[in-house]
DNA sequence: TATATCCCTAGTAATTTAGTAGGAATTAAT
DNA sequence: ATTAATTCCTACTAAATTACTAGGGATATA
């Protein structure tokens, strides 16, 4: 129960483009101001582009830039983009064993509603300000 | 960011013992009610007997049983002690790096008490009697 | 005394996470 | 056109965690 360090890293650099909106990032910047090793941030990016969060421009001077104003795009986006959807149960969706029909679903279906629903209602431009 | 099912089978172990409230149950049983292995039941059940979650009678006709009502033992309780006390990250309680820091860590700490509250909220009775 | 149980520790297999690495494709600037 | 900076793609590997398996000792009941 874990949040995975790949979900924390792309957070990280998302944010570091919603303070700096509207201009192109590169990976070797994002590297820099994150900590994170240029090839992993990479592959981050190229999840969080598959699933819309960001946009990049190839070539010099090109980079990755917020595919939307920083208030529109929500933590949880970001999360459930990088965190296989949030999933906390291997059956939140249905399609399980014994383990968890029955009593435990309700359970696990509830909290991961509340994660959810906490996560969505932080934008990267209140977590860019500190502003939780 | 799972729940692990040693944390999943502990939770079955337990709501089986709530049903049978003041009945010594032994790993044998427990196991097959559950369909988890004996032995990795043993080690599930010795961490809630370490966690005061569960009392334990040695020899023939002993077993485990709940150390208290189950309208007194929450959810969360039984959840932190196989779970790493949920840490979602590995800062909640300070000592971290650059990454916990800063930005991200009101956002962490928030929803560890949201996860904490809610898991605090459900005891063992409600979840035996699928009453969430 | 026999049997059923908990208890303790060590090992291992499988899975997931966290990276490393190399190079092709593309674009802007010169 | 050439160069340099960048994204893009894929494969591999190392480390950590999870999920068990296994053996046997200690203890209590019948």
């Amino acid at each position: 129960m874990k949040i995975s360090s790949k979900a924390r890293y792309g957070l990280y650099a998302v944010t570091e483009m919603a303070r700096n909106y509207g201009e192109y990032l590169s990976t070797v910047e994002l590297a820099e101001r994150t900590g994170v090793t240029e090839k992993y941030l990479e592959q981050i990016l190229s999840i969080l582009k598959k699933n819309g969060i960001v946009k990049s421009a190839r070539g010099a001077s090109g980079g990755y830039i917020l595919s939307d104003l920083p208030e529109n795009i929500s933590v949880g986006r970001v999360i459930r983009s990088l965190e296989n959807n949030l999933e906390i149960v291997g059956c939140i969706n249905g399609g399980c064993g014994k383990m968890c029909g029955c009593t435990q679903r309700s359970l696990w279906e509830k909290l991961y509603s509340y994660i959810n629903d906490y996560l969505d209602k932080i934008s990267l431009k209140q977590l860019a300000e500190e502003n939780i």
